[in-house]
DNA sequence: CACGATAATAAACATCGTGTTGACTTTCTC
DNA sequence: GAGAAAGTCAACACGATGTTTATTATCGTG
């Protein structure tokens, strides 16, 4: 029975706008309540109220609110491993400055979603899976990073790069990100490479 | 009507041994879940009959399970903040090293609860207070710390080196606290003045 | 444009955790 | 030992959950 390819695997192809629109119309409203409250705070009712829909909907797409902002992650993770291979590809040595400069320039585009996980009501899975991304990354593409000392020493040196990094952008996005990215990136690589309080 | 103090506003005075009991059990039993799942996931019902009480105990202390973590970590800056002030109580300029001893110290022997705080399951609320906490301090016993380059700077620079902090701590009992408080301290004192990745 | 497909709505449902109450039993402190 | 306080047990109304059904609105395509 050959049962055609009636659904594409290619997942590329374009949603139907209505489930866009609904996507976008929820995650919008999940941004708003997390700027007041905690993601276990949040019912499926006040968002679905908030976003103007019926509270059946979200459940077409989610199983519950922490799935929903799981999936949210998931997203600027895709868009983020692809920012980090696109600077591993050429398969020269890594180029620290223009990776940060990228780095910096996609969270001041998602300044919202960067601002609440990383906020007090915030997700500590979202820091977690940045740490692995950011240290996998490192591991493939950044040959002489491995094992400075052992297996443990490594890990305590990129959990402090990767955690420091990420409350250097919670400062930045929390104040609305008033310097640029170009500044960002060059007091994160001072920070990174020579200390967060040296004296300069 | 006299209704003399009852109730002595020193809180100092010791609990019922049976109020100890029961906070003791359910902070335990907290400490067991929130190894294996979210502090949203955790209702009062299953905490209370792994503690093998009574639902309504719990609600004779606490308001929810949000309520109690939030009371259980207030504890901890307690001992903290006793801690960082015993440094800076002889008016003398502050020796980083031995705050740090002090800290990995605190943190060793309160591994359990250190652990999940930090977890992917854990509390960013900590991690913010935490960085209040040693802001604070170092704005206080550290002159010369002092907005080295504006308010913002000072802010970027605590946020990163707390964070990484953070981070280094959270490797650290996520191994089992395999290192002793010196060899961290150390560790920390490095990363913190001369950089995490920086080329010794 | 008109068609079939599918997304969204509305209402209803059983289920579960919540937070609080009152009467009771046990345990502590003095 | 006596009085006070903590803990137990059962019961309660309440609200959020997750699922279902029938119905309506909207979409993509030929």
């Amino acid at each position: 029975m050959p049962e055609a390819a009636k659904q594409p695997e290619n997942a590329a192809k374009k949603e139907d706008r209505r489930v866009r629109r609904t996507k976008k119309l929820l995650v919008q409203a999940l941004t708003d309540l997390l700027q007041e409250k905690q993601v276990k705070e949040i019912t499926v009712r006040e968002l679905t109220d908030l976003a103007d829909m019926n509270r059946g909907t979200f459940y077409l797409y989610y199983k519950d609110i922490f799935d929903m902002l799981e999936k949210v992650e998931d997203e600027m993770f895709r868009s983020l491993g692809g920012i980090l291979a696109r600077h591993g590809e050429n398969g020269s040595v890594l180029q620290v400055r223009p990776v940060l400069l990228d780095l910096f320039s996609f969270i001041g585009e998602n300044q919202a979603m960067c601002r609440v996980l990383l906020s007090p009501h915030g997700d500590m899975n979202f820091l977690h899976r940045l740490n692995n991304v950011i240290r996998e990354t490192c591991l493939k593409i950044w040959p002489q990073a491995q094992t400075p000392d052992g297996e443990a020493e490594f890990d305590y040196h990129y959990s402090f790069a990767v955690f420091g990094f990420a409350g250097l952008i919670r400062a930045w996005v929390s104040r609305g990100c008033p310097e640029s990215p170009e500044q960002m990136a060059a007091l994160a690589d001072a920070m990174i490479f020579r200390g967060s309080l040296a004296e300069p």
